[in-house]
DNA sequence: TATATTTACTAAATCGATTTACTAAATATT
DNA sequence: AATATTTAGTAAATCGATTTAGTAAATATA
């Protein structure tokens, strides 16, 4: 019932043998370091009997490695990143790595921060969801030698390993699925990031809007303004100002749930009668009256691909330029908000 | 640009005194072991010129603390220990603490799989929201002084430090307002897990019902047919064998996601026609049509309490008896899913 | 039988901090 | 002037593991 704590040495004199002994036994080296069986035996018994664990921090301290990864996000409660998250805990864990969770709420600073605390602790790698100026210090992490994978955005100008979904192509043919089915006058709502993603979907729904001689329509409401109520107003003023739209396309779900507030308090009828896409696929939208259809991110490949290219960083991190950067495609859930007009 | 690693040994080496020297002014206490002003100050300068970050494992190795909690929910992908996590990342950040989330599953052997392995990491503290069966685990994290508080479910035969909200009084009103609301013949949906959260909100509900004369009914869907199309069949059974209900009342959001996918398939009508009520509140149900009347657990107050109690466990352990058990309310917010029928 | 090799271990250094128990020199007290 | 105290430090132990460089005894080889 008691607990205390056992260390090496206990063991090594509990049983009369060196803690040298008992090291080379629980780290599977009795074979290559001549140690009989008897011994070998003995120790592997009383360790179980009194239920050792080896005090990671003492391992860590001698080996450099901490068994733990970061995993950075914007937003950890953003239901998009918990759901990888969770996938990439599990698929972590059953390899004994631990994780930590960050937000940067898309912040360099915050974001810098935080690597430089995890970097202090030592842990044995990043993947990381960048804000956009903190290629420095991705840059940094990069030279020192510390794996590191990124996802959704990324550096053009940086050798880094990273997962990537297919934003634009995405990003087109829902854009050329609105056109198929009728819509003519297609708004776009996006954020002013300037991130590799979101210029992404930005560009497909340019280029289907342009090769379909169509005009483009779109509001960019500044990251600021989404935490507080100018979000909200700016989405307002888009419809007054637009009401000839019949379709419009929210560049993220959150971009699309402001959306839907604005609208059921001021354009109740816009709900029905326009038609409506989203980027990022949530449960809301295949419950909401109308079902709104979206582009869906595969989140258990990207989880896994980003953990696979993680390991064998661990693995090896000389391999790191021979990684190939992976692109994963998404899937257009196709629901009533886009059905075909007259 | 390079990074080697500085030690305090470099330090020292460096400035041309001891480590301990170094330590001492790196730890405050110059004045207080008498090193003078000037030696103070050159290997302060030193350090913040070199930008030296003292290794923490080695100082968890040699202090015992690693300046880590742990948060263990049931599934950190779930909107509401989302939200949760992401508010006790921001305060522990701020006390310098670090968080590592984790998810049991609601399994009792993986909690305390993860609780071992975290003992064995040496961090200070847990949240844990607990599965029923580790009632022994959790009474051994008590006995050995590890710093501990409960949340949301707890064992009402050990003395632990524990933040609840008041369910069984926030499911009577809840209740209470469908009754009042002229509802006359309300169904209850829940899980068969037999957590006193659980099982309070089904108190509430029985409570009132049994109050005002009226007769329970109550679909219990055991929790291993959720992740399953099994929990499904059983809502619609539920909803076959009682269509002379007129208000559902679902123990948790996504027994209500469970419930609404349903009727949209099955009984379109129903959506409309019945009252409906659900427990902890998610965006999905103020943008719903109707909106969907819920009762909101106050997430910012309780991520507060949890970490202030903890806060004050890492100070002094010793008071964890004196630390008040701590129940905080819920609010009902009204939508129109509810609104008065005749 | 003398030497080489193998077996079965161990002592001690190390990782990078903290902390206790000292000490020599300077200053204060009687 | 002799003793006590304060100042300004330092050496070494410690936390709990891993790992290198050894060694004495047993066995194999010449």
């Amino acid at each position: 019932m008691k607990n205390k704590k056992h260390s090496i040495k206990d063991i090594a004199a509990q049983i009369g043998v060196s803690v040298t002994t008992v090291s080379f036994v629980l780290n599977g080296k009795a074979e290559e370091k001549k140690i009989s069986k008897a011994v070998t035996d003995k120790i592997l018994k009383y360790v179980k009997k009194i239920n050792y664990k080896p005090n990671q921090i003492a391992q860590s301290l001698r080996t450099g490695k901490t068994k733990i990864l970061v995993f950075m996000v914007e937003d950890i409660s953003n239901h998009f990143f918990a759901k990888l998250a969770r996938i990439i805990e599990d698929i972590a864990y059953k390899k004994g790595y631990r994780v930590l969770f960050c937000s940067n709420d898309n912040d360099d600073d915050k974001s810098i921060e935080l690597i430089d605390l995890f970097k202090g602790r030592g842990v044995d790698g990043f993947i990381i969801i960048p804000s956009s100026g903190i290629q420095s210090k991705i840059s940094e992490l990069i030279n020192e030698g510390i794996p590191l994978v990124l996802f959704d955005r990324f550096f053009p100008d940086l050798e880094s390993c990273q997962v990537m979904v297919d934003n634009k192509v995405a990003s087109n043919n829902a854009t050329q699925h609105l056109i198929d089915n009728n819509f003519k006058n297609i708004g776009f709502v996006t954020t002013d990031v300037n991130q590799t993603q979101m210029l992404d979907r930005l560009r497909g729904y340019e280029s289907a809007i342009l090769n379909a001689n169509l005009e483009p329509k779109i509001l960019q409401i500044p990251l600021t303004d989404l935490q507080s109520d100018n979000g909200k107003k700016q989405l307002k003023m888009f419809f007054d100002n637009n009401n000839q739209l019949d379709a419009i396309y929210f560049a993220t779900n959150y971009l699309a749930i402001n959306g839907l507030i604005v609208m059921k308090e001021n354009f109740p009828e816009y709900i029905t009668d326009k038609g409506l896409l989203a980027f990022d696929d949530i449960d809301l939208f295949s419950l909401y009256s109308p079902t709104i259809t979206s582009v869906s991110q595969p989140l258990p490949q990207i989880a896994e691909k980003l953990m696979e290219n993680m390991l064998s960083l661990l693995k090896d991190n000389s391999k790191r330029k021979s990684i190939t950067k992976v692109v994963l495609h998404t899937e257009l859930k196709i629901r009533e908000s886009s059905e075909r007009r007259h």
